[in-house]
DNA sequence: TGTACATCAGTGAACGCGCGTTCACTGATGTAC
DNA sequence: TGTACATCAGTGAACGCGCGTTCACTGATGTAC
């Protein structure tokens, strides 16, 4: 009973994947637990087996998606150099075609959701401060010459992240396609250091 | 019948209030119908005679929460001079107790579930565009001396409001209130033109 | 001013349904001899 | 290799509850004469 059988944990993942899915389309409230069972490919009763409760399973959806994305910038982070891994991570992140399929960064479909959930919300923690790291290590010194300032790099970094997903949750409002596109380019222009824009 | 009574525009307003409140600090989902209807002195029986589903309730409350907002912002933009009003806006907009007090605007708590609602989605594209407007009008030019393009404003303003609206959600979600102070200040900071910080 | 009536905002019991959760059971897997 | 048994992941019927919605009714308000 010590060690869980490794079908046992593959069970448990393919729960948390198919809760991750339906979660970030319908929201949490929005999925019942027979339908995260049943896109798992298993049946509702089962669910108890890997989880105290749907709040539980919540709160582990919450670490597993965020973690995944702090493990992605932090490696991003630690293997290019800084001006193309920074580039490389907000256009992974305010890609049209992911936020189009509703399958981007759980912050931005569920983040008032964990935020209401004390046992999501603690789980995000760590986490968001790994997201943080990574990106304040990619961060431009800013263009006056204050780039001797210790926080001036997290600060850079609270600031985009606050914007990439202010963007995306902005974008997935918008009724429509091209206010959607002008949210995810604007946010990317104002992140990226200027340079990108025309020959003028 | 032609003219509804004071008494039930009154009596509509009251409902409305009260869904506002309670949505924005536990979501649609996380509200029921009797729920709204207790908190604005009533019973849930005569909620039908106002609004014809709780989905047309949701839509109503994204389209009158958020157009409260265009009006406030539309007002300021027009009424102080641009530095000034810019100040005012983002200041009111990431105020650090109305943010804790879950009273912040409705992008910020309801933004993914009213994208999710094809009604309360069409409902706020007005607003959405009314904000985005007042904030272009007081917008400052941007340091490099590209003032002249015509759309400079309009990026800046879609880039500050999501940096804005980003800033909310994960000051929210922070379990830190430190880090959620952080996040405001970041916010603010790269929104603002620089002159706030020290006497360096 | 007073009476009779129509209107209609709001009441509260009742409905069917879907949800989160429980539990006795099944049947496949692995271990002991 | 073969048999007997223990384990345990997964099944599916059942539960109580709360939700969105309906509807026959009440009682206050306003109008007609």
């Amino acid at each position: 009973m010590a060690e869980p059988t490794s079908r046992r944990i593959e069970t448990r993942q393919r729960i948390l994947d198919a809760a991750g899915l339906l979660f970030r389309q319908h929201g949490i409230d929005g999925v019942g637990v027979d339908a995260v069972m049943k896109q798992a490919g298993l049946t509702h009763g089962g669910f108890y087996a890997h989880f105290a409760s749907k709040e539980a399973l919540a709160a582990e959806v919450a670490r597993s998606l965020l973690e995944k994305s702090a493990r992605s910038w932090d490696e991003i982070s630690r293997t290019d150099d800084p001006g193309p891994a920074l580039r490389r991570i907000v256009a992974g992140y305010l890609n049209p075609e992911k936020v189009a399929s509703g399958l981007c960064c759980s912050l931005t479909s569920l983040g008032p959701d964990f935020a209401r959930r004390s046992a999501s919300r603690s789980a995000v923690g760590g986490a968001l401060r790994g997201m943080l790291e990574a990106l304040a290590r990619v961060m431009p010194d800013p263009h006056d010459g204050d780039s001797g300032s210790p926080n001036r790099h997290r600060g850079n970094a609270l600031a985009a992240l606050s914007t990439m997903v202010g963007a995306v949750v902005l974008a997935r409002l918008a009724d429509d396609p091209e206010l959607a596109r002008a949210f995810l380019d604007a946010a990317a222009a104002s992140i990226l250091p200027e340079r990108t824009n025309t020959t003028g």
